[in-house]
DNA sequence: CGCAGTATTGACTGGGATCAAGGAGCGTGG
DNA sequence: CCACGCTCCTTGATCCCAGTCAATACTGCG
């Protein structure tokens, strides 16, 4: 009753809530492109891992501009933003396939270990883009991303992006046109291929890493 | 031995290591203006708490810039940055008193549940911080400093700021001149008072708070 | 094919960085 | 007590990187 009451405006929450307690393990949940995981303010009752596809958390500010906090890809735990209720937002990338668990079994289970290393490297990460975020020119916070999703995708060079130009811009702090414009000043200078928008071929990852330093 | 061995350059740690395990509530230590608490590489063993005074954490770019990622006050903990050993370095921004508790005690006490609270703030002050520093003007930044540290001061409108132009400049990606300028502009727009350079009162928080969106 | 959403490119603007000079605070020593 | 030197802060002038505005190109899809 209480999860109906208190969840009007979205059916999955309640979904959740009704199921039986003893499955710590958690449910598998599937999201189309650009659906909603979560939304800022909603009570934060679950703790998300990434099975396959690729999910943004953000922030709306009041004039509109969105900060991406982070991208979260295959292996990724994310929803501890926030205490009692989520700080950001979540939605999928694209397709995109969660193990769903709930809040409080994920903090305690097995001595909290897993959770605490799960918040640890989320920590971690955040920490890395808030120091790309501080005083970094367009080309190195591209480089730096670019080399993020290189690691993520296992080192290979060839990377297929899962997000939109704006994606990337709003995840930067830059806006479309310069992310865009770096894009092509690193593809003059022949460190990167634009096979398409989508799909970027790291042609020199030492240069890409001396720009980001 | 071991600790002899490894702490060579640095008699602290090596003092710690020869407490009796058994006091897991850990030591005080006192520290004095700008000197270092721990330094970035190095083997993470503890975990700090602020008794008083503050800390910087902060990471220096190949390049000489500077981003300090949080300062810590009375009643903060920090030190988890980084997994085996330290991602930022730390100092004391002026005579600081800290509680010193060895790292894997920290992590395990009690169900690790006081351990989880303190990474769950440090987070989402990391994530705050992050937001801030994406997209916002120099007036936007130095807003919600001033806001943050009138928070920390327990909502009191009289501020004194423990660090340096510089120090702040570093913490919101921007340069000292830029800082200077804003505040001069923030009270020539009767919002602030400068009674001196370290301390500020806030003369309209409800703007300030407006700027800051 | 045409449409809509997305990406690229160009011209111009502006906020904050940089470079440079001057002022304020403070401890030290005569 | 003041003079001196040092550090930190403030102010001014100029420059440049990224934002803004605008037009064009690309891409996928009905």
């Amino acid at each position: 009753m209480n999860a109906i009451a208190f969840n009007t405006l979205d059916a999955r929450p309640f979904v959740l809530d009704r199921l039986p307690a003893a499955n710590d393990a958690g449910v598998r949940m599937h999201y189309g492109r650009d659906e909603e995981i979560f939304g800022e303010g909603e009570a934060s009752r679950h703790v998300y891992k990434v099975i396959s596809g690729a999910v943004r958390t953000y922030r709306v500010l009041s004039d509109g501009r969105r900060q991406i906090v982070e991208f979260h890809t295959t292996g990724d735990v994310f929803g501890l933003d926030g205490d009692r209720s989520h700080a950001l937002s979540a939605e999928a990338v694209r397709e995109t396939t969660l193990q769903v668990v709930r809040r409080d079994a994920f903090l305690q289970e097995q001595g909290a270990e897993p959770a605490i290393q799960a918040l640890l490297k989320t920590f971690h990460r955040a920490q890395a883009h808030m120091l790309l975020l501080g005083r970094h020119t367009a080309c190195e916070r591209v480089a730096a991303f670019l080399l993020d999703f290189r690691e993520r995708a296992g080192g290979v060079d060839a990377i297929d992006l899962p997000m939109s130009r704006q994606d990337i811009a709003d995840y930067l702090g830059l806006t479309i046109e310069t992310v865009s414009r770096t894009f092509t000043q690193l593809q003059a200078a022949h460190q990167i291929d634009l096979v398409s928008c989508r799909r970027v071929i790291l042609r020199n990852p030492a240069a890409l890493e001396r720009i980001r330093e």
